[in-house]
DNA sequence: CGGAAATGTTTGCCTTGTCAACTATTGCTG
DNA sequence: CAGCAATAGTTGACAAGGCAAACATTTCCG
């Protein structure tokens, strides 16, 4: 069995933090973001991908293994994000099994005013609960998750 | 437009932290979690909620507001965990409107193996990249979110 | 008391995401 | 350069979750 004398140790309060923090916080978020951007959060994710990188586009790899998303997730994401004009598919020229996936102005646009939109409820939702001195330990302390 | 000058305030990156690092240590924990447990971190969490209530029994509406699932989303998810004989449904005496989800033992038994596997992998996943002092740090600062 | 509003839960329909299998293309190795 | 493994991406079948409406029961209130 488990060893009973060591309930709760401090690392696990704070995944039980960070998964809650998550939820709670996505979860309100979530609910209005949609019918005030016109497109879903998961969009939006892939719109900053794509925001960000160079040329304004990436492989369809670079996006699965950027974002959390299974292979036929992301292809079938892209379909629909592709469906709302915001990105294209385009061959990539010397390899005829790849594509590229190129955000479109309107899907520039689209992501810039839905980023500022969200970042409005984040700090409603989270960043207005902590210190700032929270912040900073927070964001140290987890920031080598989103890079390796 | 947004305050280009501001572009990642401390909040942001430790909000992207928590995002990411959600993210990544769940995908991976889940990864292997059903095969080895014979059940889906979704159960183990109703499970857990079920397991501290007094009488081991929760009402539906409790079970909702407690984890992050929606109203209908709860009766199936329960659906599920009771067809694996993990809970049973009782009526409520003196509602009739009403349903208590009460823990079977094989139930509480899967919990606890359950719980066992899952903090392996957490530990793993998550707490060897922190130390203590972030541990703690994190706890402190996000433990707001999940009691309110 | 009788009907309207509130509460507790389930159901129907639809969207989203997963897994495994499939097609197409490229790279490696003898 | 033949053949086989690896890579890139899509598809089909299906499971899981969301929203709104439905149903059943209880409470409120004139």
């Amino acid at each position: 069995m488990a060893d009973q004398s060591t309930p709760d140790p401090a690392w696990w309060d704070a995944w039980r933090g960070v998964a809650f923090a998550n939820a709670r916080v996505l979860s309100a978020a979530e609910r209005t973001f949609e019918e005030r951007a016109g497109f879903s959060l998961a969009f939006l994710d892939v719109l900053g991908r794509l925001f960000d990188a160079p040329g304004q586009r990436l492989r369809m790899q670079e996006l699965q293994t950027r974002s959390l998303f299974t292979h036929s997730g992301m292809t079938r994401l892209v379909d629909r994000i592709e469906e709302a004009g915001l990105v294209r598919r385009e061959r990539v020229p010397g390899d005829r099994r790849g594509v590229s996936v190129v955000l479109t102005t309107e899907g520039a646009e689209a992501y810039e005013s839905g980023l500022a939109l969200h970042r409005a409820d984040i700090e409603r939702e989270f960043a207005s609960r902590l210190t700032p001195l929270q912040h900073r330990a927070v964001a140290e302390a987890l920031n080598g998750f989103w890079h390796e």
